[in-house]
DNA sequence: CACCTGCTTTGACGCAGATCAAAGAGTCTC
DNA sequence: GAGACTCTTTGATCTGCGTCAAAGCAGGTG
């Protein structure tokens, strides 16, 4: 049903801005050439949901530009996020077909798709593509404990600090910004969309960055871009023991 | 400084009793042969902390019997636990070397372990054992994410009935029990683990399952012994979308 | 047996964050 | 430029769970 959207042009994986960093990381110029040959891109609007959950997937992806997240939601309509994905990021699962979570744009996405069984061939007979996805698997298993603290363990004002912080270390790995004091970046989420992240309400994200604000700890230009004067400070706010400056 | 409970007997993998859902799960008998020359029992007792957060991790490990967390403490003693260790989860990362979590015994427990240079040498040229490790990992990840889901969005009594379940089911799955109604288990752990896990104080654990025995969806026989005389009511207190029936 | 020590239960009270409500601010359309 | 939307901010009030405190209940030890 999205079939319109899907653009089967691009640009080649040796330009491609995510070609050291994503599943297909690790790959020789050969085993790049035959995920070239399966590979195709879509794109999406901000807003728009990617996959729903429950859905068949018949593709795994990468997220090569825009941010999305993975999203639960209950019967009763309680929302949790439970992923965020960046530019490079991976969406789904090789020998799985029913998607478990919704996927949603949150700015504009340009996705680089597989079609799953093919991928699955190639994966079977290419290991560089399984390490590599056993690498980024593990990553994500240990930014999802982390993000278990989170929820379980810190206070509103902390989880606000903690997800600029994790923000714009991550805007900061894509511009290839050297680590520095000062910090500017945009929001790529809704106030309702942290408040999913966080297991918070909206208005109490809203209270929480206007207090932030207050304090001269975070500076916003719009509701979306956010300047950081002092990183430090943030991060202290967040409450973390390990600063963990881990960039792309 | 554990060496003197260390044990290099042990059965032969054939007749382990996680030979079929550990990572070796998809070992053929001679590189099965492989992990036996490199393999050692260590066996530790309940509430041990069997490895510490920060320490230098020299071995990757399989829980064989008993029950062990994972567990991230912030500075000023804020305690969460990211994981539930059941026999055959797996300890440890190939290409990492120093501990992100402790890990705790909460019963007595029996550790398989592998040295971590002779065990990603192995893997190197043993595609079975990444791909398990992948498998798992991905599993692990699921989890970790429904987790994400009961301590952001869900009640103290939820988040009870929740975890019981969990146990429940894992139990079951141990015990090869068929899917039925009636269900009695062991807890093994202690009310603050269990607030740890869910991201509530013990005190407000105490008092959840307390109210869940006087309106008879549980029933409990000393402090750890829970009978659950109708398991869709459990299940429908845990307010869990899908049920996910998996056993092992 | 009395006396620990570790775990658990129960009660009284307070507060961080949820809920309910309304108004401000930016963008788009006609 | 008025109206309609969406997103955000701010205020008032409520409540689930945390905090503080004390007592119950094993199992172990001399």
């Amino acid at each position: 049903m999205l079939l319109d959207e899907a653009l089967h042009i691009g640009p080649n994986c040796g330009s491609c801005p995510i070609r050291h960093r994503a599943v297909c990381a690790r790959c020789e110029s050969d085993e790049l050439a035959a995920l070239e040959e399966i590979k195709f891109y879509r794109s999406f609007q901000a807003g728009q949901t990617l996959i729903w959950s429950g859905d068949r997937m018949d593709f795994v992806a990468s997220v090569v530009t825009g941010v999305a997240t993975l999203t639960q939601v209950m019967e009763d309509g309680r929302t949790q996020t439970v992923g965020l994905l960046f530019p490079s990021d991976f969406v789904g699962r090789p020998g799985r077909d029913t998607a478990p979570y919704n996927v949603i744009a949150t700015t504009d996405v340009m996705m680089c798709c597989f079609r799953k069984k093919p991928f699955e061939e190639l994966m079977a007979r290419t290991p560089h593509i399984g390490q590599r996805l056993l690498e980024m698997t593990l990553d994500e298993l240990d930014a999802a404990r982390e993000w278990m603290l989170l929820l379980g363990r810190k206070t509103a004002r902390e989880k606000i600090a903690s997800l600029l912080a994790i923000v714009a270390r991550r805007d900061a790995g894509l511009q290839g910004q050297v680590r520095q004091r000062q910090v500017t970046f945009d929001l790529p989420l809704t106030r309702e969309a942290m408040a999913d992240y966080l297991g918070l309400t909206l208005e109490t994200v809203s209270r929480q960055i206007s207090a932030l604000k207050r304090e001269g700890i975070i500076e916003l230009t719009g509701k979306r871009t956010v300047h950081v004067p002092d990183i430090d400070r943030l991060i202290e706010e967040a409450a973390d023991d390990a600063d963990g400056g881990m960039p792309g």
